[in-house]
Parts: structure tokens; sequence; C-alpha cells
DNA sequence: ACCTGAACACCGTTCAAGT
DNA sequence: ACCTGAACACCGTTCAAGT
């Protein structure tokens, strides 16, 4: 298999001006918000308005190929704690990660559970997340010191939430993810656990269907 | 002190305007999120879309003043239960609601950490809120089945993002709500407090900081 | 092929004219 | 006093014209 085959003549202009784009919304972003105008983040690029387009469907698109990008740094960094030696502190460490990174980029992950798991590419990454999570997960249960009938997904729920109601907080109470994450711990330990949980773990499958991909409708597809 | 002066000519039509809008708005934000245009509340609610701006000085205000009715209505439900004899099941009954709630107004509860309690309205129902939640909580550590260490404050963080995140996948797994409530519960139990959490509670000063109210800008007032 | 910026459509907000 | 809807400003998206 001979590789990437030879670049073509300007194609790397247009991959040089996708990775500006991405930088420029990814700043703009963290830093005020996502409503600035892709006139702005076009501008900051040093593009026009139409090569945005150009590269990404819509704004919408835009961020979430942001949010696949985090996602999948999220995902290798978890995958290298899979070797600690202690499993328990593998995975409150990895939620620490989680947490602080969710912090510095806010405004991009608020809309994930919301609108864009809809979308391909974040979908993808967001399996992966959750594999590398899973893993931690039942290690810490092997090893006796997370309850048995805590799913991967539960977790996940717990910490999104966390995150988003902590980060608001986090520049006048430095220590309040620290906290919650306390919380989750305890919440965590097999000696909390004196009745089961009520209902069923949710499952990846749980999120497709909430968040169908556009296009994917079930049933007959009727000719228009 | 003679009560209510009389009725003004006209303003009982004004006022039965601003009650349709504010019955219209609430309907098409749950059916269809927070941004279903001001045209088409004006229309549902019978009037114009000026009449809107004349009683809202904005959509976020709109939004302000439903959400602060919400919060009203939750802090009397939960203001009764402070009678029920049984102090942790009164905490959690009324964790309960304020998820059911949530759940039903979902679009409308997003937005209130982030930017809506710098709306001063919202701001005061707020403290009335967390005010009742104190209450609740003091009375389950008096009881000892909740850990001494908790602050109102904190448990409000977990609950909102609680609220967030499981209300995306409500409908696809029912009872997911309640797992997470579990899981809270299993967290503020006396028996899972091995170690003190770490840092200070987060306070209501602190969630006053965070959203300064506009206009209310310290250091000396420069004439402009 | 790719880039650009003028033009379009849409939505929140204002305001002159009505009653 | 209050209501209305046309007009304005703003922002995401498209596209004809450039290189």
């Amino acid at each position: 298999m001979d590789a990437m085959p030879e670049a073509r003549t300007l194609r790397v202009d247009a991959e040089r001006n996708r990775r500006r784009l991405l930088d420029a919304a990814l700043e703009l972003f963290s830093e005020r918000g996502l409503d600035v105008g892709v006139g702005e983040i076009a501008a900051r690029a040093g593009v026009g308005r139409g090569t945005l387009f150009r590269n990404f469907a819509s704004k919408e698109d835009l961020i979430a190929a942001i949010v696949g990008e985090r996602m999948r740094e999220a995902a290798a960094s978890g995958r290298e704690l899979l070797d600690a030696p202690d499993p328990e502190e593998a995975l409150f460490e990895f939620l620490q990660q989680m947490v602080g990174q969710q912090q510095s980029d806010r405004a991009l992950f608020d809309a994930v559970h919301d609108t864009f798991l809809a979308n391909s590419e974040i979908a993808a990454a967001y399996a992966e997340l959750v594999g590398v999570i899973e893993q931690l997960v039942a290690r810490a249960q092997a090893a006796g010191v997370v309850r048995a009938d805590l799913g991967a997904l539960d977790l996940i729920v717990m910490v999104k939430g966390l995150c988003e109601a902590a980060t608001a907080l986090h520049h006048v109470n430095p220590h309040i993810a620290e906290r919650q994450l306390d919380l989750v711990r305890a919440a965590l330990r097999p000696a909390a656990a004196t009745e089961p949980l009520r209902g069923r773990p949710p499952t990846i499958d749980d999120f497709k269907r909430a968040f169908p991909a556009p296009g994917a409708a079930a049933g007959a597809a009727k000719a228009s």
C-alpha cells in the first residue's frame, strides 16, 4: 500500500485554511461563546466568509469538527491511563482531566448532548470515548473499588452534568469541580451501595436513538 | 393599607395580553426549544409583535419572566415539604420534583446558570428557592441522614447538572433521572463520607459574583 | 480547484401611525 | 395608554465573478 498519494497542487493551501479556521473558531468560541459571528471567525483566520462555508457545510458543522477533535484527544489520554497501576486513581484522574478540558472549552461542550450527537463525526468520536471509559470502569469494578451496578454511561451523565453546572462558578470558587468529583467518588463507593440503582444503565443505543442522524429515518423511503 | 388601587381603565386588557404572551411562549418553548421566533409567539398569543416588546424588553426578558415564575412555584412546593415527617424523604421528594419540572421545561432551565442569573427577577426567585433547599438539607443533616459537610448549593449544582444531562435521554430511557438521583443519594450518605469534601461549599455570593447584574459594576461611577 | 465579497433570507427590535 | 405592522439592523448562507 503506497500510503498517501502525492499532494495535490493547491490542496495544501486549502488544508492550511481549514486548519486556520478551526484554530480561529476555537479561540473565539472559548473567549466569547458560540455566538461569535462567522464573519469574525473568517476574518481572524484571514480568509473570506465563503471559504468557511466551502470547508464546513454550516456553522454547526464547524463546531462539530472542533468538538470531534477534542473527543479524540480525550480518548487517547484515557487509553494511556489504562496502563496506570491503581485502577481507582486511574478512573478519577481521567474524570478530572475531562472536567478540566470541558471547563476550558465550556461553550463547545454545552451543545454536545443537545443536538450535536446527531452529527456522524461527533457520534463516532463519542463512541470511541465511551469505549475507553467502559474499560476504566470495568477495571475499577474488578478491583472492587467501584459499585458493580454502575454503567460507564451512568458516570458520563453525572460528570457531563457536573461540568456544565460547576464551570459557571469556577472563576469565583475554583475548587467546586473538585468538590463535585468528591461527591461522585462517594456515590460510586461500594459501601454507599446500600440499595441497587433503579432502572437500567443507559447504553450507547439510547444515545443514538435520542439523537438520530438526519436522513437515517426508519421505514419505507418514499420517492419525493 | 387599602390593598390594590382600583383597576385602571384599559390595563386589564394589557394584563391579559401579558398573560397570553407568557402562556404562548411557554407552550412553544416546551414544544420546540428557545429558538422559536418572537413573531410566532406573538401570533399564538393573538397580539402584534410590538406588544411583546411593550411587555418585555427583549426575548431574553420574556424567558426570564417565565423561569422566575417556575422558580417561585418550586419554592412554594418545597416549603410544604418542610412539614413532612421524614426529613430524608422530604429532601429527595423535593429533588425528584425539581428534576421532573426541569424535564418538562428543559429549554427554559438550560439557560439559567448560563446568563439569566444576571436578571434581577430571576436572581430574587433563585435566592428564595435556595433558602428553602437550605432548610430541607439542614433538617436532613440534623437527623443524621445526610453528610454534615454538604452545602445546599453543592446539591443544587449536582442536581442541576444531572437534569441537563439526563433529560436528553429521558424519552429513550425513562428511569435515567431516577438512577442519577439514586447516585446522588449514595453520595450524600454519611457512611460514604470517608474523606471530607475538598474546598468550601459554594455560596449565593459565588453565584452573584459569577453573574453580575448589568449596570452594577463596582468602583467609582464615571459620568458618561 | 479554490477564493472572495456582494446579495439574499431570516429574525430580533424599533417606531411612526393608528385607536 | 395601548396596539399594530412596516421598516431597520444583524447574521448565517449562497453564488456569480474572479484567480
